[in-house]
DNA sequence: CTCCCATGATTGACGTGTCAATCATAATGA
DNA sequence: TCATTATGATTGACACGTCAATCATGGGAG
Protein backbone atom coordinates (compact mmCIF):
# COMPACT_ATOMS: atom_id res chain seq x y z
CA UNK A 1 0.00 0.00 0.00
CA UNK A 2 0.87 3.14 -0.68
CA UNK A 3 1.82 5.77 2.34
CA UNK A 4 0.11 4.88 5.48
CA UNK A 5 -3.79 7.08 6.09
CA UNK A 6 -2.18 9.41 9.08
CA UNK A 7 -2.61 12.27 6.57
CA UNK A 8 -5.56 14.90 5.50
CA UNK A 9 -6.99 13.98 1.98
CA UNK A 10 -7.48 16.80 -0.60
CA UNK A 11 -10.76 17.53 0.66
CA UNK A 12 -9.88 17.72 4.16
CA UNK A 13 -6.95 20.19 3.40
CA UNK A 14 -9.14 22.29 1.16
CA UNK A 15 -11.45 22.90 4.32
CA UNK A 16 -8.69 23.25 6.60
CA UNK A 17 -6.92 26.08 4.73
CA UNK A 18 -10.48 27.68 3.87
CA UNK A 19 -11.21 27.14 7.70
CA UNK A 20 -8.50 28.97 9.45
CA UNK A 21 -7.43 31.28 6.93
CA UNK A 22 -10.77 32.61 7.17
CA UNK A 23 -11.34 32.74 11.26
CA UNK A 24 -7.81 34.77 11.01
CA UNK A 25 -9.35 37.24 8.64
CA UNK A 26 -11.93 37.52 10.64
CA UNK A 27 -10.28 38.14 13.61
CA UNK A 28 -8.20 40.31 12.04
CA UNK A 29 -10.95 42.26 10.54
CA UNK A 30 -13.22 42.25 13.62
CA UNK A 31 -9.79 43.79 15.50
CA UNK A 32 -9.18 46.50 12.62
CA UNK A 33 -12.88 47.39 13.05
CA UNK A 34 -12.31 47.98 16.98
CA UNK A 35 -9.19 49.78 16.57
CA UNK A 36 -11.22 51.99 14.31
CA UNK A 37 -14.03 52.97 16.23
CA UNK A 38 -12.72 53.29 19.75
CA UNK A 39 -9.16 53.10 20.26
CA UNK A 40 -9.23 49.58 22.20
CA UNK A 41 -7.37 46.61 21.19
CA UNK A 42 -9.68 42.56 21.14
CA UNK A 43 -7.40 42.71 23.85
CA UNK A 44 -7.87 45.59 25.96
CA UNK A 45 -11.57 44.44 25.33
CA UNK A 46 -11.30 41.14 26.86
CA UNK A 47 -9.37 42.42 29.73
CA UNK A 48 -11.70 45.15 30.04
CA UNK A 49 -15.07 43.00 29.96
CA UNK A 50 -13.39 40.22 32.99
CA UNK A 51 -12.67 43.92 34.82
CA UNK A 52 -16.08 44.52 34.35
CA UNK A 53 -17.95 42.03 35.55
CA UNK A 54 -15.24 41.10 38.27
CA UNK A 55 -16.89 42.08 41.98
CA UNK A 56 -15.54 45.51 42.89
CA UNK A 57 -14.30 45.69 39.47
CA UNK A 58 -10.81 44.12 40.40
CA UNK A 59 -9.22 40.83 39.48
CA UNK A 60 -6.57 38.86 41.15
CA UNK A 61 -4.21 38.68 37.86
CA UNK A 62 -3.98 35.06 38.09
CA UNK A 63 -7.62 34.89 38.02
CA UNK A 64 -7.85 37.07 35.79
CA UNK A 65 -5.40 34.95 33.20
CA UNK A 66 -7.76 32.31 33.51
CA UNK A 67 -10.58 33.74 33.06
CA UNK A 68 -9.32 35.33 29.90
CA UNK A 69 -7.72 32.42 28.79
CA UNK A 70 -3.90 33.74 28.64
CA UNK A 71 -0.59 32.81 29.62
CA UNK A 72 0.35 35.01 32.57
CA UNK A 73 3.77 36.54 30.35
CA UNK A 74 1.55 37.33 27.91
CA UNK A 75 -1.22 38.81 30.48
CA UNK A 76 1.59 41.07 32.42
CA UNK A 77 2.89 42.66 29.58
CA UNK A 78 -0.37 43.61 28.46
CA UNK A 79 -1.18 44.88 31.65
CA UNK A 80 2.08 47.08 31.47
CA UNK A 81 1.02 48.70 28.41
CA UNK A 82 -2.78 49.33 29.91
CA UNK A 83 -1.82 50.55 33.01
CA UNK A 84 0.35 53.23 30.86
CA UNK A 85 -2.25 54.38 29.37
CA UNK A 86 -4.35 54.47 32.64
CA UNK A 87 -6.92 52.50 31.87
CA UNK A 88 -6.36 49.82 34.69
CA UNK A 89 -3.88 49.95 38.01
CA UNK A 90 -1.74 47.53 39.90
CA UNK A 91 -2.29 46.87 43.39
CA UNK A 92 -0.36 44.66 45.67
CA UNK A 93 -2.41 41.66 47.39
CA UNK A 94 -3.49 42.50 50.77
CA UNK A 95 -3.50 38.41 51.39
CA UNK A 96 -0.61 37.12 49.37
CA UNK A 97 2.24 39.74 49.21
CA UNK A 98 2.90 37.21 45.78
CA UNK A 99 0.15 38.75 44.38
CA UNK A 100 -0.99 41.25 42.25
CA UNK A 101 -4.54 42.83 42.43
CA UNK A 102 -5.92 44.39 38.59
CA UNK A 103 -8.25 47.31 39.38
CA UNK A 104 -10.29 49.04 36.72
CA UNK A 105 -9.79 52.61 36.18
CA UNK A 106 -12.45 55.44 35.76
CA UNK A 107 -11.05 55.81 32.22
CA UNK A 108 -10.85 51.80 31.28
CA UNK A 109 -14.85 51.83 32.38
CA UNK A 110 -15.51 54.55 29.94
CA UNK A 111 -13.44 53.54 27.19
CA UNK A 112 -15.05 49.97 27.82
CA UNK A 113 -18.33 51.55 27.64
CA UNK A 114 -18.06 53.41 24.72
CA UNK A 115 -16.57 50.19 22.80
CA UNK A 116 -19.55 47.44 23.65
CA UNK A 117 -22.41 49.24 21.21
CA UNK A 118 -19.61 49.11 18.28
CA UNK A 119 -18.21 45.82 19.23
CA UNK A 120 -20.80 43.79 19.82
CA UNK A 121 -22.85 45.76 16.50
CA UNK A 122 -19.28 44.63 14.30
CA UNK A 123 -19.62 40.78 15.85
CA UNK A 124 -23.14 41.05 14.65
CA UNK A 125 -22.06 42.48 10.96
CA UNK A 126 -19.31 40.52 10.31
CA UNK A 127 -20.42 36.90 12.26
CA UNK A 128 -23.89 36.63 12.81
CA UNK A 129 -25.16 38.11 10.21
CA UNK A 130 -23.10 36.29 7.91
CA UNK A 131 -24.81 32.98 8.91
CA UNK A 132 -27.51 30.99 8.86
CA UNK A 133 -29.22 30.03 12.34
CA UNK A 134 -28.14 26.79 11.63
CA UNK A 135 -24.41 28.25 10.74
CA UNK A 136 -24.25 29.80 14.20
CA UNK A 137 -25.36 26.44 16.46
CA UNK A 138 -23.01 24.67 13.92
CA UNK A 139 -20.31 26.74 14.46
CA UNK A 140 -20.66 26.45 18.17
CA UNK A 141 -20.80 22.66 17.79
CA UNK A 142 -17.42 22.72 15.73
CA UNK A 143 -16.17 24.84 18.14
CA UNK A 144 -16.85 22.63 21.32
CA UNK A 145 -15.27 19.44 19.28
CA UNK A 146 -12.37 21.34 18.47
CA UNK A 147 -12.06 22.50 22.40
CA UNK A 148 -12.21 18.93 23.93
CA UNK A 149 -9.48 17.69 20.72
CA UNK A 150 -7.51 20.08 21.91
CA UNK A 151 -7.77 19.87 25.94
CA UNK A 152 -7.11 16.26 26.04
CA UNK A 153 -3.56 15.36 25.29
CA UNK A 154 -2.86 18.88 25.97
CA UNK A 155 -0.41 21.00 28.01
CA UNK A 156 -3.38 22.92 29.16
CA UNK A 157 -2.09 26.59 28.96
CA UNK A 158 -4.78 28.44 29.47
CA UNK A 159 -7.25 25.52 30.31
CA UNK A 160 -9.73 28.28 29.77
CA UNK A 161 -13.57 28.49 31.69
CA UNK A 162 -15.44 26.36 28.84
CA UNK A 163 -19.54 27.43 30.78
CA UNK A 164 -19.12 31.03 30.44
CA UNK A 165 -21.90 32.66 30.99
CA UNK A 166 -23.36 35.33 28.28
CA UNK A 167 -23.84 38.27 30.71
CA UNK A 168 -25.46 41.30 30.88
CA UNK A 169 -22.67 43.32 29.70
CA UNK A 170 -21.85 41.18 26.77
CA UNK A 171 -25.32 41.25 25.29
CA UNK A 172 -25.34 44.55 26.01
CA UNK A 173 -28.97 44.49 27.22
CA UNK A 174 -30.65 47.74 27.87
CA UNK B 1 -40.14 48.81 22.42
CA UNK B 2 -36.87 48.12 23.89
CA UNK B 3 -33.39 48.85 22.20
CA UNK B 4 -33.20 48.30 18.63
CA UNK B 5 -32.26 44.76 17.72
CA UNK B 6 -28.95 45.46 15.88
CA UNK B 7 -27.11 43.60 18.60
CA UNK B 8 -26.37 39.74 18.98
CA UNK B 9 -28.48 37.39 21.11
CA UNK B 10 -27.13 36.04 24.28
CA UNK B 11 -26.49 32.85 22.50
CA UNK B 12 -25.19 34.23 19.84
CA UNK B 13 -22.70 35.75 21.48
CA UNK B 14 -21.86 32.45 23.25
CA UNK B 15 -21.83 30.60 20.30
CA UNK B 16 -19.15 33.70 19.23
CA UNK B 17 -17.24 33.66 21.93
CA UNK B 18 -16.98 29.59 21.52
CA UNK B 19 -15.70 30.19 18.20
CA UNK B 20 -13.02 33.00 18.23
CA UNK B 21 -11.94 31.69 21.34
CA UNK B 22 -11.37 27.98 20.29
CA UNK B 23 -10.00 28.94 16.30
CA UNK B 24 -7.27 31.32 18.43
CA UNK B 25 -6.64 28.29 20.10
CA UNK B 26 -6.33 25.81 17.44
CA UNK B 27 -3.79 28.70 15.77
CA UNK B 28 -1.63 28.86 18.55
CA UNK B 29 -1.48 25.22 19.28
CA UNK B 30 -0.92 24.14 15.74
CA UNK B 31 2.15 26.95 15.84
CA UNK B 32 3.70 25.55 18.99
CA UNK B 33 3.48 22.00 17.40
CA UNK B 34 4.84 23.11 13.65
CA UNK B 35 7.73 25.15 15.50
CA UNK B 36 8.35 22.25 18.04
CA UNK B 37 8.84 19.75 15.18
CA UNK B 38 10.62 21.67 12.32
CA UNK B 39 12.29 25.47 13.38
CA UNK B 40 9.43 26.83 10.75
CA UNK B 41 6.71 29.01 11.78
CA UNK B 42 3.53 28.52 9.61
CA UNK B 43 4.45 31.88 8.43
CA UNK B 44 7.51 30.30 7.20
CA UNK B 45 5.66 27.16 5.85
CA UNK B 46 3.09 28.96 3.73
CA UNK B 47 5.68 31.63 2.20
CA UNK B 48 7.97 28.46 1.72
CA UNK B 49 4.98 26.04 0.28
CA UNK B 50 4.24 28.60 -2.29
CA UNK B 51 7.78 28.92 -3.41
CA UNK B 52 8.28 25.43 -3.97
CA UNK B 53 5.09 25.54 -6.00
CA UNK B 54 6.24 28.11 -8.31
CA UNK B 55 7.98 28.03 -11.60
CA UNK B 56 11.36 27.84 -11.31
CA UNK B 57 10.14 27.85 -7.03
CA UNK B 58 10.54 31.67 -7.59
CA UNK B 59 7.74 34.61 -7.57
CA UNK B 60 7.56 37.84 -8.01
CA UNK B 61 7.27 39.71 -4.00
CA UNK B 62 3.73 41.09 -5.43
CA UNK B 63 2.48 37.20 -6.84
CA UNK B 64 3.45 36.02 -3.37
CA UNK B 65 1.77 38.77 -1.28
CA UNK B 66 -1.35 37.69 -3.39
CA UNK B 67 -1.35 33.88 -3.49
CA UNK B 68 -0.53 33.98 0.74
CA UNK B 69 -2.87 36.77 1.02
CA UNK B 70 -1.01 39.05 3.53
CA UNK B 71 0.03 42.64 3.39
CA UNK B 72 3.06 43.55 1.19
CA UNK B 73 4.71 45.07 4.33
CA UNK B 74 4.36 42.22 6.32
CA UNK B 75 5.52 40.20 3.43
CA UNK B 76 8.45 42.32 3.49
CA UNK B 77 9.07 41.93 7.21
CA UNK B 78 8.61 38.48 6.90
CA UNK B 79 10.66 38.11 3.89
CA UNK B 80 13.47 40.13 5.74
CA UNK B 81 13.45 37.46 8.19
CA UNK B 82 13.80 34.45 5.97
CA UNK B 83 16.11 36.14 4.40
CA UNK B 84 18.67 36.57 7.18
CA UNK B 85 18.19 32.64 8.13
CA UNK B 86 19.07 31.46 4.56
CA UNK B 87 15.45 29.97 3.77
CA UNK B 88 15.29 32.81 0.60
CA UNK B 89 17.06 35.42 -1.48
CA UNK B 90 16.00 38.32 -3.09
CA UNK B 91 16.47 39.32 -6.40
CA UNK B 92 16.47 42.42 -8.49
CA UNK B 93 13.28 41.88 -11.38
CA UNK B 94 14.22 41.75 -14.91
CA UNK B 95 11.17 43.62 -16.47
CA UNK B 96 10.60 45.70 -13.94
CA UNK B 97 13.02 47.56 -12.18
CA UNK B 98 10.95 48.52 -8.98
CA UNK B 99 9.87 44.59 -8.52
CA UNK B 100 11.57 41.92 -6.93
CA UNK B 101 11.77 38.62 -7.44
CA UNK B 102 11.91 35.92 -3.88
CA UNK B 103 14.01 32.93 -4.78
CA UNK B 104 13.47 29.49 -2.70
CA UNK B 105 16.78 28.42 -1.53
CA UNK B 106 18.09 25.07 -1.22
CA UNK B 107 18.27 25.52 2.79
CA UNK B 108 14.49 26.50 2.68
CA UNK B 109 13.68 23.66 0.25
CA UNK B 110 14.90 21.26 2.36
CA UNK B 111 13.38 22.92 5.71
CA UNK B 112 9.84 22.85 3.86
CA UNK B 113 10.35 18.90 2.98
CA UNK B 114 11.11 18.21 6.21
CA UNK B 115 8.35 20.26 7.65
CA UNK B 116 5.71 18.88 5.57
CA UNK B 117 5.20 15.68 6.70
CA UNK B 118 4.82 16.33 10.92
CA UNK B 119 2.95 19.49 9.73
CA UNK B 120 -0.11 17.78 7.99
CA UNK B 121 -0.07 14.89 10.67
CA UNK B 122 -0.68 18.14 13.03
CA UNK B 123 -3.41 19.16 10.79
CA UNK B 124 -5.10 15.73 11.11
CA UNK B 125 -4.67 15.39 14.44
CA UNK B 126 -6.51 19.03 15.82
CA UNK B 127 -8.80 19.41 12.91
CA UNK B 128 -9.36 16.87 10.93
CA UNK B 129 -9.99 14.03 13.56
CA UNK B 130 -11.39 16.15 15.79
CA UNK B 131 -14.79 16.75 14.00
CA UNK B 132 -16.95 14.47 12.45
CA UNK B 133 -17.34 14.17 8.11
CA UNK B 134 -20.05 16.21 8.31
CA UNK B 135 -18.33 19.23 10.54
CA UNK B 136 -15.93 19.33 8.39
CA UNK B 137 -18.19 19.94 5.41
CA UNK B 138 -20.18 22.29 7.58
CA UNK B 139 -16.90 23.97 8.85
CA UNK B 140 -15.64 24.70 4.90
CA UNK B 141 -19.42 25.83 4.24
CA UNK B 142 -18.95 28.48 7.67
CA UNK B 143 -15.62 29.62 6.46
CA UNK B 144 -17.10 29.97 2.58
CA UNK B 145 -19.90 32.14 3.90
CA UNK B 146 -18.00 34.55 6.45
CA UNK B 147 -15.28 34.78 3.50
CA UNK B 148 -18.32 36.09 1.10
CA UNK B 149 -19.65 38.11 3.64
CA UNK B 150 -15.96 39.76 4.74
CA UNK B 151 -14.86 40.51 1.02
CA UNK B 152 -18.16 42.64 0.48
CA UNK B 153 -18.29 45.81 1.70
CA UNK B 154 -14.18 45.06 2.42
CA UNK B 155 -10.72 47.39 1.74
CA UNK B 156 -10.08 43.74 0.27
CA UNK B 157 -6.87 43.86 1.54
CA UNK B 158 -5.49 40.67 0.77
CA UNK B 159 -8.39 40.09 -2.17
CA UNK B 160 -6.96 36.46 -1.69
CA UNK B 161 -6.93 33.36 -4.22
CA UNK B 162 -10.61 31.56 -3.53
CA UNK B 163 -10.47 28.96 -5.39
CA UNK B 164 -7.27 27.73 -4.44
CA UNK B 165 -6.74 23.90 -5.51
CA UNK B 166 -5.48 21.40 -2.85
CA UNK B 167 -1.93 20.84 -4.88
CA UNK B 168 0.61 17.69 -4.62
CA UNK B 169 2.92 19.31 -2.13
CA UNK B 170 0.32 20.03 0.39
CA UNK B 171 -1.43 16.83 0.38
CA UNK B 172 2.16 15.66 0.52
CA UNK B 173 1.58 12.41 -1.54
CA UNK B 174 3.46 9.85 -2.29
C1' DC C 1 9.86 65.72 -23.15
C1' DT C 2 8.14 66.79 -18.58
C1' DC C 3 5.28 66.74 -14.94
C1' DC C 4 2.26 63.95 -12.22
C1' DC C 5 0.66 60.14 -10.33
C1' DA C 6 0.26 55.17 -9.87
C1' DT C 7 2.74 51.04 -8.57
C1' DG C 8 6.20 47.71 -6.30
C1' DA C 9 8.42 47.35 -2.47
C1' DT C 10 10.87 48.64 1.94
C1' DT C 11 11.29 50.90 6.43
C1' DG C 12 10.43 52.45 11.26
C1' DA C 13 7.65 52.69 15.09
C1' DC C 14 5.04 50.40 17.93
C1' DG C 15 1.59 46.95 19.73
C1' DT C 16 1.20 42.02 20.37
C1' DG C 17 2.72 36.89 21.70
C1' DT C 18 5.87 33.29 23.22
C1' DC C 19 9.56 31.31 25.56
C1' DA C 20 12.85 30.92 29.01
C1' DA C 21 14.81 33.10 32.90
C1' DT C 22 14.23 35.51 37.05
C1' DC C 23 12.57 37.08 41.59
C1' DA C 24 10.11 37.29 45.73
C1' DT C 25 7.13 35.19 48.83
C1' DA C 26 4.54 31.08 50.54
C1' DA C 27 4.29 26.43 51.98
C1' DT C 28 6.28 22.18 53.09
C1' DG C 29 8.96 18.93 55.47
C1' DA C 30 13.16 17.16 57.78
C1' DT D 1 13.92 26.32 62.33
C1' DC D 2 15.80 26.25 57.93
C1' DA D 3 16.50 24.43 53.50
C1' DT D 4 13.69 23.15 49.58
C1' DT D 5 10.24 23.46 46.45
C1' DA D 6 6.02 25.59 44.64
C1' DT D 7 3.54 29.59 43.30
C1' DG D 8 2.42 34.48 41.62
C1' DA D 9 4.09 37.49 38.80
C1' DT D 10 7.48 40.18 35.97
C1' DT D 11 11.21 40.71 32.60
C1' DG D 12 14.04 40.49 28.32
C1' DA D 13 14.76 38.84 23.95
C1' DC D 14 12.91 38.15 19.93
C1' DA D 15 9.29 36.82 16.28
C1' DC D 16 5.12 38.57 14.30
C1' DG D 17 1.53 42.30 12.35
C1' DT D 18 -0.21 46.81 11.19
C1' DC D 19 -0.02 51.42 9.97
C1' DA D 20 1.80 55.35 7.94
C1' DA D 21 5.68 57.16 5.61
C1' DT D 22 9.09 56.72 2.20
C1' DC D 23 11.45 55.79 -2.21
C1' DA D 24 12.34 54.55 -6.74
C1' DT D 25 10.64 53.42 -11.13
C1' DG D 26 6.82 53.06 -14.61
C1' DG D 27 3.48 55.16 -17.49
C1' DG D 28 0.53 58.38 -19.08
C1' DA D 29 -1.54 63.35 -20.12
C1' DG D 30 -0.30 67.71 -21.71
Amino acid sequence: MPGSRKLPTREELRAWREFIETTEALRARLAARLQRDTDLSTGDYTVLLQLSEADGTRLRSSELALAVGWERSRLSHHLGRMERRGLIRREECATDSRGAEVVLEPAGARAFHEATYPHLRAVREFFVDALTPEQITAAAGIAAALRTHLDDGAPAPGAHRTTAPATAAETASE
